[in-house]
DNA sequence: TTCAGTGCAAAAACTTTGCAGGAGG
DNA sequence: CCTCCTGCAAAGTTTTTGCACTGAA
């Protein structure tokens, strides 16, 4: 169950913006919150359609949304994927390493990246909404590439 | 049209990897290398059908695809938007800020940000293919916010 | 001669939208 | 009771694919 901070973070977002509480936009809240590491609206759908929560799709789509535009979810776009979430609210920043073989994601976390993107924003008279760091690499370490195993 | 040197690097990639040597591709090489900034294949090949190049849709993304493997273009994925591309080859490393309101896209230049993407790498064992770094912003000069003058 | 590349249209993949019915404020 | 939200299906958008033909090596 998400805790009671997250969810008033929630319900302040909608109240203050004239959308509406309802029961759909909480399970689905719960379902993204419960998710470890990265997921896709449609991933986020099947998964709650098995365990019998019955939300649409268009709903689960704009549910996300809306989470992400409060800062409980963070939106990822890796090259040319589909979109992807993952939990921001109560997470340190960080960032992300993604080998272009196999497509596994690594995060790190890198205080000094954080100190550039403010100095920029203060430097340009900007106001920052968000931020992303993204490296993309090779394995050097090919026996443990997901996609070299799949492979060979 | 295009410098001999990247013509090379195009035709180097190409013969590395069994690629055969065509015309269409060189219609894209130069078409896609004389826009300034970003660019979808969509755009491309818009563009170039204007201009009475005869390419296919198709053929347009497979090589800007191709384009990108070789470091002539990189690829971006600004949060939602299609694919972009931009010309890499003979720029500095440079990143973006995007405006959330307007989607005015600046660039900067950060050297420290290679250093910090290099020693990464370094740290762990993993060899670099790519970065990128991202802003996201609101304008505080709402006056030269290109979506609050649309709006207003 | 061989096989990759091309163009076209069709399909796939992902996301948004229109509409009718239902529920929150 | 007035809207906004939901679910569904349909449509929209972007990208990929299958296939027959063409052309590079």
């Amino acid at each position: 169950m998400v805790s009671e901070e997250i969810k008033n973070t929630f319900i302040g977002y909608l109240k203050l913006n004239s959308h509406r509480i309802t029961n759909e936009r909480f399970l689905i809240l719960d379902a993204a919150l419960n998710i470890k590491g990265h997921f896709d609206a449609d991933e986020l759908y099947i998964q709650m359609k098995n365990e019998y929560m019955n939300v649409s799709r268009a709903t689960v789509y704009k549910t996300l949304e809306l989470m992400s535009e409060c800062s409980i979810l963070t939106k990822h776009n890796f090259k040319g994927d589909r979109t992807r979430y993952e939990t921001k609210i109560g997470r340190k920043p960080h960032y992300h390493m993604i080998c272009v073989t196999c497509n596994k994601i690594t995060e790190f976390e890198y205080p000094l990246i954080e100190e550039i993107q403010s100095k920029i924003c203060a430097d340009n008279n900007l106001k920052t909404v968000d931020h992303t760091f993204q490296v993309f690499v090779k394995c050097e370490d090919f026996m443990n590439c997901e996609n070299y195993k799949r492979l060979n």
